[in-house]
DNA sequence: TTAAACTTTCAGTAATTATTGAAAGTTTGG
DNA sequence: CCAAACTTTCAATAATTACTGAAAGTTTAA
């Protein structure tokens, strides 16, 4: 398989499986395209790679620089910006669990607590299945949250870091 | 909180959560109503409850069937069919792992299997970059892989049950 | 066997989400 | 300051995805 075809089955095969978790599929495009590359691209190189418009390109770079995926780089003696993403794949993976969550995990326990204030009888089988399947999942959903956290602090402290605590 | 106003809050926020993570919000909200529901529920139970059409239920329903989150239900004395959902949270959670394993992390795995076979020079920059990525890639997605499976694994013989029981 | 009770399908439509492209905005070198 | 180079915005539109409702299909009781 040539370079040009393996890079491009690779950005459609992650535009799809970014799709399938609520990730819009260019922005999971220019994030594999990205990956992929030694440099960073510009604008224009995006928009030509995949065949898409300035404004799309801008609107979804500047949506992975919101994820913390993408950062701007600035050449000497080019008026123009360029973008580089991370590498490598465990600051990635940390950096989505991090993100998403802020942005979907935190909400949704914040609405368990809300509800779990439901009052009414305990007998009542209609409120013990109501709180018996929201305390289960703030459980799981509060574990979620600190196995995260522990990820994201690895992460910060570096790996060797978090494993040198180990022996102190 | 009354229980209403509880119910179709979870209702809601479930379908929030479930549409943020590629999952259909309508068949989110049902999987919602199912598990907070002690008794199964009959078509036009959800189709009141949602306000949706029958044809959206019936073609929901099916999918969280298909994903393994919904049984049909027969009541005797009753004609018409009945859906309870699974309510302990481990076995959601390692159901819905172990069909995304199979619908969306397998035919990723694949790809990349593919495209390692790129031809080129290993010294050439464009060629050495894209198979960094895309190994770290495989490398870290076939550990999700073999994750899923042990869950899964734990989940069916229940060897770990015990200890999982901690965590419930 | 029939008809009522129930379930499924799917073409048409509605709702949502993504994309374009051009205009407006911003920055920079001279 | 000007104007060229570049970035951002956003209204219009396209593409995708979800939903409805009625017709077709299926099952069952009598």
């Amino acid at each position: 398989m040539k370079l040009e075809e393996a890079k491009n089955q690779f950005i459609q095969a992650w535009g799809t499986f970014g799709s399938n978790w609520g990730i819009n599929r260019t922005m999971a495009q220019i994030h594999a395209l990205l990956m992929i590359s030694p440099e960073a691209l510009s604008t224009e190189d995006i928009m030509e790679e995949l065949n898409i418009s300035r404004g799309n390109v801008n609107m979804n770079v500047r949506d992975l620089i919101d994820w913390g995926l993408v950062e701007r780089v600035f050449k000497s003696g080019e008026r123009k910006e360029f973008f580089w993403a991370e590498k490598d794949i465990w600051k990635i993976t940390t950096q989505v669990a991090k993100e998403r969550k802020k942005r979907e995990l935190e909400p949704v326990l914040k609405v368990l607590e809300q509800v779990s204030k439901v009052e009414g009888d305990k007998k009542d089988k209609e409120v013990k299945a109501f709180m018996e399947t929201i305390n289960g999942i703030k459980r799981i959903a509060g574990n979620a949250d600190k196995t995260i956290d522990t990820m994201v602090k690895a992460e910060e402290n570096g790996f060797f870091g978090s494993l040198l605590k180990l022996f102190k």
